[in-house]
DNA sequence: GCGTAGGTAGAGGGATCACTCTACATCGTC
DNA sequence: GACGATGTAGAGTGATCCCTCTACCTACGC
């Protein structure tokens, strides 16, 4: 049996996914969770420690879902990550990032913001280190984010219109 | 006196953006609103209500920010759109799009979806109108929401990377 | 002077919610 | 076979929330 923490993280994870962070109540989140109410407030003591734990949780899952098995070839690696994100997107949420949902519907809280810039950060750091486009972790965190915002609306264009602004950022990396 | 209807709507928007859309209760927003309850309900009749009105007010107040006296040269425009985000995220919002963040909160709602689509189509249409990059309206609407989303960790930093990658986009737009 | 339109003030209902607590089940270990 | 750790089941509590409703006020046209 997997250990009661993750599987408590990766329901909860599903279930903000899916309902977003204002809706589902703690009972409701209970089921998701598949454990009882007691164990799930052992775990995670409110419900905002539940929306950190399902953020955690994604955080790795995303992490792997973008990096794992690259091509080896650099220049290939770009158009690969954006396809990820098109494809995450396609099968984990159909709209925006979830950790910006959840510091949109809680802004006054500093766990949520930090996780954020965290989350962002790593996404960002590693994206340049497997393209090495070492310097350039802005340009890339903004694709990746234009792409993931406007992909809920353009799908596929979305993807292509990424690739089309990564190129540039290559050309330009040598002047 | 300004009409009742647009104080409210004005209020309302200053509440959702400052303190995000699950917190406010409802007689937080007629304090905001500066009217009675009453009155908040007849305009507004339910809670949904009012963030419909809020955004609606802030898709008006967005667009003659972005696209009021916007400089002659064309060429000069992109840069101008781009500081001007920067700025409105300065002044009005520390933490990303307001539309995204209504419908993180309630995905559900399929007027807040609509409202949100429609929002982003007019940016994007007139952003391409007012930089002569016809065709290319989903380019800049993912530097924009990149830009958007980005801002909030990276200030102004994530607006020259947006400058840059907007040059780019004029580059092979030629080709 | 009076009616009407549009406003204020605020109490109350009915429902929901986050969270706690009691009582009981299961299982591996000595 | 007793025990401690870890779990389930679910009722109860106090607070909060959305929304309605009654009662009253003010400005203005005729």
């Amino acid at each position: 049996m997997t250990d009661t923490k993750t599987k408590i993280a990766a329901g909860l994870e599903q279930a903000f996914a899916a309902r977003g962070f204002a809706e589902p109540s703690v009972e409701d989140l209970r089921d998701a969770a598949g454990v009882s109410l007691r164990t799930l407030y052992k775990y995670t003591p409110s419900r905002a420690d539940m929306v950190l734990a399902a953020l955690e949780h994604r955080h790795g899952r995303y992490l792997s879902h973008l990096f794992n098995d690259l091509p080896k070839a650099q220049e290939a690696v770009l158009d690969v990550l954006f396809e990820r994100v098109g494809a995450w997107m396609a099968i984990e949420t159909s709209h925006g990032c979830l950790f910006h949902g959840a510091v949109a519907a809680d802004p006054g809280s500093e766990g949520l913001r930090a996780l954020l810039a965290r989350h962002k950060a790593e996404v960002a750091r590693r994206a340049a280190a497997a393209t090495g486009l070492d310097g350039r972790e802005i340009d890339l965190l903004l694709i990746l984010e234009g792409l993931t915002q406007a992909w809920s609306l353009h799908r596929d264009t979305a993807v292509t219109s990424a690739k089309r602004l990564g190129h540039g950022l290559r050309m330009n990396s040598a002047a």
